[in-house]
DNA sequence: TAAAAATACTCCATAGGTATTTTAT
DNA sequence: ATAAAATACCTATGGAGTATTTTTA
């Protein structure tokens, strides 16, 4: 399990299309089914039901909330280390 | 930042060394200098001091507790998954 | 029958290994 | 002088793309 592939699937949950969320992060549909699928096998759960488009299962929206604490925890974790340089960079430049 | 490097991050500060920590989750020295390497590229930031072994900045402290978080996170939602299996799995053998 | 997901194949980026050199105590 | 980290070089796994086929509302 990878934030990055964790990112692919919020942003799936959102679209709710594979074809739609293809358009967004600039990765392709197939891409994006192969990776969920591999993601399913690795925790060993179903994570939508396919059809037109895809439905989270119970187990899907149960990781839904994971991922989202996990990319948002990371993404602040980043973030924090990138206003520390811009405030370094602005005292450097005094 | 991947939680693949998170961990080897977490290792490595576990172990002191990159040398001894190469031992553990059977990876080489020179896979975890790169590693490391690359996330201070990414984040901006110096995570340790180098010489006779590793020592965290302060920036490595604050990355350490993130990483604790995040592993201890992704880790407790893949657990969750497995036992779920393990639950089903005797349910249908019965 | 028409959108959408899955598969087949190909390619390439990069994770990872072995061998060696550099560094710091 | 020596233990540890960094670098050079190479290999290969798997992430990602294009083209196509299979699904299911």
């Amino acid at each position: 399990m990878e934030l990055r592939v964790l990112r692919y699937f919020l942003t799936v949950v959102r679209e709710e299309k594979l074809s739609r969320a293809a358009d967004i992060p600039h990765i392709t549909q197939p891409t994006l089914s192969r990776q969920l699928a591999q993601l399913e096998e690795e925790l060993g759960v179903r994570l939508f039901t396919r059809g037109r488009g895809v439905a989270l299962t119970e187990n899907g929206m149960l990781l839904r909330r994971r991922a989202e604490e996990l990319v948002e925890l990371a993404d602040k974790t980043q973030r924090g280390f990138a206003n520390q340089n811009h405030a370094l960079a602005g005292r450097f430049t005094k």
